[in-house]
RNA sequence: GCCCCCAUCGUCUAGCCCGGCCUAGGACGCCGGCCUUUCACGCCGGAAACGCGGGUUCGAAUCCCGCUGGGGGUGCCA
């Protein structure tokens, strides 16, 4: 049975690169007919916050990531405990009462000396006498987990490859703070051996972590789980995306209206690509749960691109979303911008037409606005450009073949436009600028002659009187 | 510094494992054209890459070594 999992630690947004992971561990899982585990790391008390965890389980399911099980780590601080006993009591590790100050001062040392720094080990010769005694005492301690010499730690990495460290390289490690609580390198393990987890994906940040993983395992008699170290994603300057690259949380895409279903597909082309079709780009979740495999997944970090996510987005939007989903995804921004949008069969057939000119939902906001609000100001250049057309007759002419003819099809709209044309005898440019102008505000923008078509009379009229009133 | 990982167009990638089919394919972006009442959309076309140096071989983007470059780690963070 496959199980995998994704273990956020509630300290931020969730952010591109780890909702990749998560989106590579649950396909995984899924592609097997495995189980998906969430888990919440949230053993660091100081930095980890509840309101976090909430906005990172939202943006999960807005990614349409769903859940087999859920844990939190602080729910189980009494397991942890009983293993740090065990761990003590058969020899694996031991109590350590090394000031943080005098560690720093150590750390500092070997630094200026030039040589790689690692625990000195000096609380592992104390007797268990001794120990007791600084403990009876009140003194405050670490446990440290006891590091065998000279070994070789090589594993193999589902993506990666073969991959070899030798323990040596660093000092025996803490798995309980001073303050009683227990770190990630220990609580992952049991964890991940209590629940069963068979294959371990997550970012190859935590490839160092793995042999101290594996060293824990070992002195607990559990099994050790298959692991796939994923390529980190990196930002434009092609360091590790973070805070500091802007947009790139989740929750900024959310709110900025791009489709979910497309940052989840632009995510998995982010070090994937399908094995027979690699040209394709456009797969849904179900394609995905069938074609996904760790093997396929390259090796090498990927630079995020926004703007292939943008387009992709709006794929998403002109061809792959039914236009009643676009109509009930884009609803709630035309709200948040205050507009009146009336029933949603208006909205449907404005969609229609206009779906395929924007690429996010923040984007029809704007593309919009000329369907829902009559009050917009006009631009003293425009105003200036409508005075050397001849705008006066053609507005005027417009307004009453508009109210005997009523257009409410392109075809309509596009006759009377030519009707105005050869009466006036002006060009057809000349029309449409115009109307243009006086029913958007601007130069450019949807195709004028649907918004006539759809557009209430009475906002025609409306806009069109206005202009009137202030060139004459 | 030390340890680990990585290396094809600006970016994501296919090809690499199992050398010849590669005159290196696709996508985003960019440039040009077409469509057109504008901006988009769509369609057509274009510029754009095997990091460098050594091997191995009849033949290397593909295999080996070195260099360089990039990334990650080096915590009582995860």
């Amino acid at each position: 049975m496959v199980r995998t999992r994704f273990a956020p630690s509630p300290t931020g947004f969730l952010h591109l690169g780890n909702a990749r992971t998560a989106i590579f561990s649950y396909l995984f899982a899924r592609h097997h007919g495995g189980k998906f585990i969430l888990r919440v790391e949230d053993t660091d008390r100081e930095r980890s916050r509840l309101e976090y965890e909430e906005e990172i389980l939202k943006d999960l399911r807005w990614l349409g990531i769903e859940w087999d099980e859920f844990y939190r780590q602080s729910d189980r601080f009494e397991i942890y405990r009983s293993y740090v006993e065990k761990l003590l009591q058969e020899g694996h590790a031991y109590p350590c009462f090394c000031t943080q100050e005098e560690l720093q001062r150590e750390r500092e040392e070997a630094q200026k000396r030039g040589v790689a720094y690692r625990y000195s080990g000096r609380c592992r010769a104390l007797s268990p006498q001794e120990a007791r005694k600084m403990m009876e005492g009140g003194k405050s301690y670490t446990v440290r987990f006891k590091v065998p010499d000279g070994r070789n730690v090589v594993f193999e990495d589902l993506v990666k490859g073969y991959i070899s460290i030798n323990v040596d390289d660093f000092g025996d490690f803490v798995i309980v703070r001073s303050d009683g609580s227990p770190t990630y390198n220990f609580v992952v393990v049991i964890d991940d051996a209590l629940m069963e987890i068979s294959h371990v994906v997550r970012g190859e940040d935590h490839i160092p972590n793995t042999p101290k993983q594996i060293l824990i395992y070992e002195a607990l008699g559990f099994e050790v789980p298959k692991f796939a170290h994923l390529p980190v994603i990196l930002g434009e300057d092609r360091s590790k995306l973070s805070k500091r690259h802007g947009g790139v949380s989740v929750k900024a895409y959310r709110e900025e209206g791009y489709v979910s279903e497309a940052l989840f597909n632009y995510l998995c082309l982010l070090g994937w690509s399908a094995p027979d079709d690699p040209d394709r780009e456009i797969f849904s979740k179900e394609e995905l749960i069938e074609l996904f495999e760790l093997k396929d997944v390259n090796s090498s970090p990927a630079v995020f691109n926004r703007d292939k996510l943008r387009w992709m987005s709006g794929v998403y939007i002109r061809e792959v979303l039914p236009l009643e989903e676009v109509a009930s995804r884009v609803l709630p921004f035309l709200k948040d911008a205050g507009y009146d949008v009336g029933d949603t069969e208006y909205l449907k057939r404005v969609l229609e037409h206009t779906r395929d000119s924007f690429d996010t939902f923040s984007e029809a906001v704007d593309r919009l606005r000329p369907f829902f609000v009559d009050e917009f100001e006009i631009p003293q250049e425009l105003m200036g450009l409508l005075e050397d057309m001849r705008s006066l007759e053609v507005l005027n002419l417009f307004l009453e073949k508009l109210k005997e003819s009523k257009p409410s099809s392109v075809e309509e709209v596009k006759r009377l436009a030519r009707t105005i044309q050869k009466e006036l005898k002006v060009k057809p440019k000349e029309v449409w600028h115009t109307l243009r102008i006086a029913l958007t505000g601007a130069l450019e923008g949807v195709g004028i002659d649907i918004l006539i078509a759809l557009l209430p009379q009475e906002s025609i009229e409306f806009r069109i009187k206005r202009v009137l009133d202030r060139v004459s």
